[in-house]
DNA sequence: GGTATTTACCTTGAACTGCGAGGTGTTAGC
DNA sequence: GCTAACACCTCGCAGTTCAAGGTAAATACC
């Protein structure tokens, strides 16, 4: 209904490129704790947005260790304003319905 | 995730007993269009709700035909309670993320 | 009188989402 | 050498949401 994983995924991305396990305690990191997305939700998420074309990995060796950066592409940033707009009609929509009801 | 369509239900029947059909119309209504539950949505709801304790059914003539009013419990009520302040602490974490994406 | 729309109920099957719990291997600290 | 954190990934379930159907009565329209 809201797609709020996917849209924090691509907010996130859209300033700087980042790897799953490092999204993953960002979202808890900006989110004040309030939202905790584990890694079953994480890196299902950006395959299914990489596939759609909406995001590109690049692996990148950091000592021995390797990391899966992904950064937004072109329709990663048009579905992120997608995103944004559908937020913000479901947010205020939900806020109007407890105004209404609580005046009425 | 947020349980919107539960809280809307839940919201709009602790002001005063609907009927399914009444709330469909009314969910459409008090969004402004925004949001539009089918009566796919809405029944499987309600029975649900019923089922858990949350809400309580009145059948009801209206003329010839029958109606399905429904009304909140004390346990809906508490429901209720939980389901306003998970939407507040997703609302507000998904607001403080833009925020803070934003800034960095 | 007949027909279309609206009212009102209800069900079904599928799609989509979200998540916990698992598994692998690496690096760092003690 | 051992434990904890890092970093990747997958599986299968459970829950949610929906479109599309179907029934039947009441009303509106011609």
């Amino acid at each position: 209904m809201t797609g709020v994983p996917e849209l924090l995924l691509l907010r996130l991305l859209s300033q700087e490129e980042m790897y799953g396990y490092e999204l993953v305690r960002k979202i808890q990191l900006v989110t004040g704790e309030a939202i905790k997305l584990g890694e079953g939700v994480i890196y299902p998420s950006l395959y299914a947005l990489e596939k759609a074309g909406a995001l590109k990995a690049k692996r990148r060796k950091v000592g021995a260790r390797e990391r899966v950066y992904y950064s937004l592409t072109r329709k990663g940033r048009t579905r992120l304003q997608k995103l944004e707009a559908d937020w913000v009609r479901i947010r205020d929509a939900v806020n109007l319905a407890g105004e209404a009801d609580a005046v009425s």
